[in-house]
DNA sequence: TGACTCACG
DNA sequence: ACGTACGTGAGTCAG
């Protein structure tokens, strides 16, 4: 028989101290649990065991904290990071089929020293696994000590035997304690002999064999008269040391090897909890992905496609389901099972029958096959989803699988048979949180419509001049291999300019540039540092230029064309369920990050153009962040800038100043602008010091000055912060939640971080929930005034519309109405409205 | 894969 | 004493 006795908390915090702080997306911390789960799968790989025992220290003091006073005193309790990790481990461990083992009064240490001498006695193997070298002493000619460690995010670990102890400490292992007991251990507060230390301490116990020895052989010659008054001194210490030092072995717990035994693993179960965990490799290594408990769901939908057709559901089912799995759907609906991947005629009636509600996973995924299928898809009644990420917009991924795993179904899916009354029970869970929750409005008003609008922006596309784009491309790359050549000549060698490790040595090592700023990995090389060194050599503008040209060409020449699909358009992604605060992102290709702040940058927007025959028409919400504080926080001062039409900027700069409009300069009214930014952003002194290059005394009475003219927005920061902190979570004007984890975080720096995020997160996600609101005002007003004009793109607070020429002032003119309309606020919004052929002319 | 850099609102 | 403004996506290097 093979043991293995692991010392939880040993090994639990060593991958906790060895591995930087992780947590998955809402804020649940998983560092200890990933270097713990990597740890053993090295140890079951290495040592293959078939009887486990992971042990665990309980809270209470242990016996050996009484006996001596102070004992591990110095130790800390376990920070929160670590202790919140803690149940989930043994839940976890539990399920693999490890029994855990725990006992009042003693700590980990004892348990293993009873569960392997026991062994040992039997004359079983035993390998104890810790991270503390502590468990030494029990190693004997079966029991083996497994030290593990974490480096580099890895676990490894190092099997000493008895030889192996002989070997680093000169010493065998029945000696350590002894060891110990003379030389003590700072680490656990046990005292030993003062000014007796390890070499001292190893030489006694080579020439006298033990403690006992050492004072029997007090007399003796080759104890040096120092160390021998050291140890009649503290001789007491020496023999309590002992005692504190050595693992009990005869701890009152199951020794019986059958109730050790692994147990088979609750697969499903483990890879349920790892993936909500985010640890998806670990999933694959800890449990048999064949194993019949653990279907993969795509799986199951395969062959339910061709197997399932004519089994009989749930009676009570009396929704329709739709899941997507790549471009075959599954839909169920009284009763019946329609496939989409022989007959789709079937299927399009179906999806076409307003009469016949559909709950759809991924309602978005639902329109984009549609649409590619000709299918006008009616009455989507519910999506998955879109509900998934309102309950939660912090998830790391909104998967079927996982949004399935926190829905709490009752019913297990388990095989083909369960998935209907398995999707019914997500389904019915996650429309009762939504009203739980008090966001219908937010779900079937704005979240569900606008997937169809999106998908409908992604089946558009943007056309793309790519002859323009390839050319511009050229001449990029032309000055930037002026730039390359000027830098090699300049630095006197070639290297990888790209490579900002190489750069670091090239300015500070090579040419001796002072050094400012460092990052985790070496010197800072980023635009804010090479500006700051402009002064010192001319080489920094060169560098400064070919990044320029090197960004322009690969991430937008180089990057996008490829996405040029064969109708001369790109076709982004919007994803709906994405960002912590409720804005869409955009990616393969993003078309919310061009180009656009300075002139060489926005010529890239010259070749996003409009078809032939059609205009774009460009509308943008004017400080729609400002107005949504101004409403929010009710402050007077604010909302009169608002209300006079006045500009913002210069208004605050007035009024902190207390200067007259016209006594405004251009200086101090873009100081002020900045301070307008930090204070949507949470401002902090530092930050907006290094923003407008003044000291950050300056910076501090700026934010003084502004937060005593705008008392109002001095009181909402106030009160969300303290909501936050009370609740948990912030929500905007439509309710859109964002849960903050930080807010009440252990560590100051995130607990600020978490107080920035409940101040600037109901105004961006305000300002999300009333574009969201227009665009699906505007997709509903061009088509129902039978338009040919077209939304094609959102860029957080502006749409693109693509209208024939003779339809672009009507657009224009529905683009400001809903755009200002979207919401009432007591404040008025303000949209600025442009036409063009391309989108650089569109920006007017 | 993470770190760095930089593009946008 | 310590880090430093909110929210994204993509290209590149280097371990």
């Amino acid at each position: 028989m093979k043991f293995l006795a692991i010392d939880g908390n040993s090994i639990l915090n060593r991958a906790f101290y060895g591995i930087k702080l992780l947590t998955t997306k809402d804020g649940q911390y998983t560092n200890a649990i990933y270097g713990f789960l990597n740890i053993l799968i090295k140890l079951e790989q290495e040592i293959k065991p078939d009887h486990v025992a992971v042990a665990f220290d309980l809270k209470a003091k242990t016996f050996r904290h009484k006996m001596f006073d102070g004992y591990k005193a110095g130790r800390k309790g376990m920070p929160d990071e670590l202790a919140q990790q803690m149940p989930v481990l043994k839940e976890i461990l539990a399920d693999l089929g490890y029994t855990i083992v725990t006992k009042e009064g003693f700590e980990a240490d004892d348990i293993l020293g009873t569960i392997a001498k026991s062994c040992s006695a039997r004359g079983d193997i035993c390998y104890i696994a810790t991270g503390d070298r502590d468990s030494l002493q029990l190693v004997d000619d079966n029991i083996y000590v497994a030290l593990a460690t974490t480096q580099m995010g890895k676990g490894s670990t190092q099997i000493m035997d008895k030889e192996a102890v002989f070997e680093k400490y000169g010493l065998y292992p029945d000696k350590l304690i002894d060891l110990k007991a003379l030389m003590g251990d700072t680490s656990d507060n046990i005292p030993g002999v003062k000014g007796v230390g390890e070499k001292t301490a190893v030489t006694l116990l080579q020439n006298f064999g033990s403690l006992d020895g050492v004072y029997e052989n007090i007399g003796d010659a080759k104890i040096k008269k120092g160390v021998r008054e050291k140890l009649v001194a503290d001789k007491e210490m020496a023999y309590l040391s002992r005692i504190l030092g050595t693992i009990k072995c005869d701890v009152d717990i199951e020794t019986n090897p059958e109730s050790y035994e692994k147990q088979p693993a609750n697969a499903d179960k483990v890879n349920r909890t790892l993936k909500s965990l985010e640890m998806f490799s670990l999933a694959e290594k800890l449990v048999p992905q064949h194993s019949v408990e653990n279907l993969n769901l795509f799986d199951v939908v395969e062959s339910a496609l061709d197997t399932v057709a004519v089994k009989e559901f749930d009676n009570t089912l009396s929704k329709a389901i739709v899941y997507q799995n790549g471009d075959k759907f599954i839909v169920m609906w009284n009763k019946d099972i329609y496939s989409c991947g022989g007959d789709s005629v079937v299927l399009k009636e179906f999806l076409e029958d307003e009469s016949k509600e559909k709950i759809a996973y991924d309602s978005k995924a639902l329109y984009t096959f549609a649409l590619a299928k000709g299918i006008d898809v009616k009455n989507v009644a519910f999506c998955m989803k879109l509900a998934a990420y309102l309950a939660n917009p912090l998830a790391a991924s909104y998967d079927f699988e996982r949004i399935s795993a926190s829905a709490d179904a009752v019913a297990e899916f388990e095989c083909e048979d369960s998935f209907a009354p398995f999707a019914q029970q997500v389904y019915n869970h996650y429309k009762e949180f939504v009203e739980k929750e008090n966001q219908q409005q937010l779900l079937y008003e704005i979240e569900m419509p606008l997937a169809k609008v999106l998908a409908e922006m992604e089946y558009q596309g943007f056309g793309v001049d790519k002859a323009a784009l390839e050319e511009f491309g050229t001449m990029l790359r032309e000055q930037l291999a002026k730039d390359l050549d000027n830098v090699y000549g300049m630095v006197g060698y070639q290297f990888n300019l790209n490579s900002p490790k190489q750069l670091g040595k090239a300015l500070f090592e090579d040419l001796g540039l002072p050094a400012g700023k460092k990052t985790k990995s070496g010197y800072s090389t980023n635009a804010e540092v090479l500006e700051g060194l402009r002064k010192y050599h001319p080489v920094i503008d060169k560098i400064l230029n070919y990044r320029t040209y090197q960004k322009l060409n690969s991430t937008y020449v180089e990057g996008l064309k490829d996405k040029i699909r064969e109708d001369g358009r790109i076709h982004t992604t919007f994803n709906q369920t994405e960002t912590r605060t409720g804005r869409i992102s955009s990616g393969e290709p993003n078309l919310q990050n061009i180009p656009v702040r300075t002139e060489l940058g926005q010529e890239l927007r010259k070749f996003f153009v409009a078809r032939e025959g059609h205009v774009l028409v460009d509308a943008d919400y004017s400080q729609i962040e400002l107005r949504i504080l101004a409403h929010i926080s009710g402050d007077e001062n604010m909302r009169e800038a608002f209300i006079n039409n006045a500009d913002i900027h210069t208004q605050t700069a007035a009024k902190i100043m207390k200067l007259d409009v016209e006594d405004v300069t251009p200086q101090i009214r873009s100081r002020a602008k900045a301070v307008n930014f930090g204070i949507v952003y949470g401002i902090g002194a530092f930050s907006l010091a290094k923003d407008v290059g003044i000291t950050v005394k300056e910076a501090s009475q700026f934010i003084a000055n502004y937060l005593d003219t705008f008392t109002g927005v001095r009181e909402y920061m106030n009160t969300i912060t303290q909501f936050a902190k009370d609740n948990g979570y912030v929500a905007t004007l439509y309710n859109r939640k964002r849960i903050l984890p930080e807010i009440n975080n252990s560590n100051r720096n995130i607990q600020e971080m978490g107080k920035r995020m409940a101040m600037n997160t109901p105004i961006q996600g305000t300002s999300a929930d009333i574009i969201k609101i227009a665009m699906v005002k505007v997709a509903k007003r061009l088509k129902d005034e039978g338009m040919q004009a077209k939304l094609i793109l959102q860029v957080h607070d502006e749409l693109i519309v693509e209208a024939p020429v003779e339809e672009a002032d009507k657009a224009a003119s529905i683009l400001v109405e809903e755009m200002q309309n979207a919401a009432q606020l007591s404040v008025p919004l303000k949209v600025d409205v442009n036409k063009g052929e391309n989108w650089y002319a569109a920006k007017g």
